[in-house]
RNA sequence: GCCGCUGUAGCUCAGUUGGUUAGAGCACCAGAUUGUGGAUCUGGGGGUCCCCCGUUCAAGCCGGGGCAGCGGUA
């Protein structure tokens, strides 16, 4: 019986990939966007909603999950897919960024994290295994190993010692998954290291060792800058094997993905169409658009009518500025949907771009307006 | 009519024994946001301190008069 988990390459335009992962609950076209869904739910979206705008896969995060509402409910429940109506192949984040986030809440030993609950200051830990033991009870598609990722700038000792630790916890996760998880379930290794070239040459080629099914490039878009992160992807993806997907974490702007893509990245995932569509931010292919401004409080024209998608092609500026000025819930719902349809279409325009061996006069013909709001 | 209280930014208010360029929260106008704590952060514009007169080197603050609002009262 064949693997089936399988990533296969279609074709390259430079060094961009078009290719297709093969899981057992759908494929996932890649370059693929992955819609942040951290507590089950992408937020102020329906399932039919995210599925419809062209996302192959959703996000979901451990530690979240794990504290409410507890990956043995999750479980008991049918598991993850179930329980939120998304049958479609889930990746779930291991918790490392947690590690980050929650730095006033946790502490961090060799064996693991301890952290305390944001929502009840309940102390919870998480070892590697327990981290991937999560990940299975969810019933994830593609897990993460736990990792240590840090804020920037670092010094080299910090970024040196988060470096090794994820690589020890990388072990360890290995070994977990070899235990607790399914065949057609896949597990992905991090590429730590911080923006030194050398840290993440070691940290690549020790994962390509352990033969994870995919490689993520963890520890950037954390105050680096975009600059620092392309240069540390440039020294990166060349030591990862081109048989695997490559997966960079928490990215990210537009142009971040574009420019990322150049340079051979295959998923992403990030927070800002929803986030900033919860804030009144709209992205377009004309650049960003805050809807909260006053100048749209009478236009009556929507944020793109070429769109595909209902929120940016059928309901006008005015309006959705009305919307998130009263604080009403619709405003969030019109501008996740518009903008996670927009992050879409920026995938299905670079996919097409690659295969049509064009890319680079995608990025040249798009970079300009995409990083920077929308003119006036 | 009389008694009391109040009047400071769009709103709700603070403002010390009279002392530099009168502040806050919200609202407003913008900017940030990258493996989501439905969060947060950063800037900005905005004043006849109800009006007039007086005291004083100096008045949002003290005195007199007026106006307006609220409450009480015969």
């Amino acid at each position: 019986m064949s693997d089936p988990f399988a990533f296969s390459l279609i074709t390259t335009s430079g060094d961009a990939r078009l290719g297709e992962i093969a899981t057992p609950r759908g494929a996932i076209r890649t370059p693929a966007f992955m819609p942040v869904g951290t507590a089950g739910t992408v937020k102020a979206l329906y399932p039919d909603q995210v599925k419809a705008a062209g996302a192959d896969i959703v996000l979901g995060n451990t530690y979240h999950l794990m504290l409410r509402p507890g990956a043995e409910r999750v479980a008991r429940l049918g598991g993850l897919h179930k329980f939120m109506r998304w049958d479609g192949p889930i990746l779930t984040d291991s918790g490392g960024f947690q590690v980050m986030s929650l730095k006033g809440l946790r502490k961090l030993t060799e064996d693991g994290v301890t952290f305390q609950s944001h929502i009840d200051g309940s102390t919870h830990t998480m070892s590697p295994e327990r981290s991937i033991e999560i990940q299975c009870l969810l019933g994830a598609d593609i897990q993460m190993q736990l990792d240590e990722c840090i804020e920037l700038p670092a010094t080299q000792e910090r970024a040196t010692a988060a470096m090794e630790l994820s690589l020890r916890w990388a072990e360890r996760c290995k070994r977990a998954f070899e235990r607790f998880g399914k065949p057609g379930q896949a597990l992905f290794g991090i590429v730590q290291g911080a923006t030194d070239l050398e840290l993440r040459r070691r940290s690549a080629q020790e994962l390509a060792g352990m033969n994870f099914d995919g490689y993520a490039v963890g520890g950037l878009a954390v105050g680096e800058g975009q600059d620092a992160m392309l240069a540390t992807l440039d020294g990166t993806l060349a030591h990862l094997p081109s048989s695997k997907p490559r997966y960079l974490m928490g990215v990210g702007t537009p142009v971040d993905i574009i420019e990322a893509v150049a340079r051979g990245i295959d998923m992403f995932d990030c927070v800002m169409p929803t986030r900033s569509g919860r804030h009144g931010q709209a992205f377009t292919w004309g650049g960003k658009v805050n809807l909260k401004n006053a100048r749209h409080a009478e236009d009556t024209a929507p944020l793109d009518a070429n769109s595909m998608c209902p929120a940016a092609r059928d309901y006008s500026r005015a309006y959705l500025h009305h919307l998130m000025k009263s604080g009403e819930y619709l405003g969030p719902m019109l501008l996740s949907w518009a903008n996670t349809a927009f992050y879409q279409d920026l995938m299905a325009a670079i996919r097409q771009a690659i295969a049509e061996n064009r890319y680079a006069d995608f990025v040249s013909e798009h970079r300009a307006a995409l990083s920077g709001n929308e003119a006036v």
